[in-house]
DNA sequence: CCGTTAATTAACATATCAGCTAAGTAATAA
DNA sequence: TTATTACTTAGCTGATATGTTAATTAACGG
């Protein structure tokens, strides 16, 4: 699994990483910080976040003790990439983008199926 | 690992089944027929789509002694879904902590949808 | 220097995963 | 009925993942 979309996957695939990485979405955290809510020992979460940083999920600082941790978001965007090419699959793109341009043209939108 | 994106995003961590739904955007496949590109052993396979099916990323039929398998978009959609929370982050590198605090108030704490 | 706080590393138990070969099942064809 | 084709299940192996507790490193503060 050397790949990096497979790693980002796979640290993804854990609900604890993803529930961090939702926390870190309000903004940058210690590891005390981040454990507070699990029931799980403190050097299993910091084995969950040395998998997200190597997946390059987040990045990690250095202030006195702490070690804070912000979100990196690039690996998702590879994801979002990833998934871009089976979204065909669940939206009509074209002719929900046909229907969209053309009640722009009659200037309302408020009939969007949606 | 019960929930359902969990076992989405843990069968799409692999690098094989990701090729073998690649495979399944051009249609219909047998086990066969999607096992010829890979150099893994037949049973290998079959683990992957069950792998997949578990995960509804997949489903089956059966046609005489051919079990075709074609690709079921929910699940990739849920995962689309999940990663919208973080699209501002890589689409909007300004203010994007605005943008996060105004899409809060409808959304859970822990960003999970379900 | 010593103690406290923050976090990581070590050592270990257990579970799941991905691969194999061999055997079994299901449907078709002779 | 028997053979063939298509695929799955069983049983095994080695690698990896997740969790634990105990020990260790790093920085700060008296």
């Amino acid at each position: 699994m050397t790949d990096p979309l497979s790693r980002t996957l796979s640290a993804l695939a854990d609900p604890t990483r993803r529930a961090i990485l939702a926390r870190l979405v309000t903004g940058e955290a210690t590891v005390n910080e981040l454990a507070e809510p699990f029931d799980i020992s403190l050097p299993a979460i910091s084995r969950h976040l040395k998998v997200l940083e190597t997946a390059g999920l987040i990045s990690r600082g250095r202030k006195a003790q702490w070690r804070p941790c912000r979100l990196e978001p690039g690996q998702l965007k590879a994801v979002d990439g990833w998934l871009e090419r089976y979204r065909r699959f669940w939206e009509d793109s074209f002719d929900r983008m046909d229907l969209y341009l053309a009640s722009l043209q009659k200037g309302s939108i408020d009939g969007e199926p949606n």
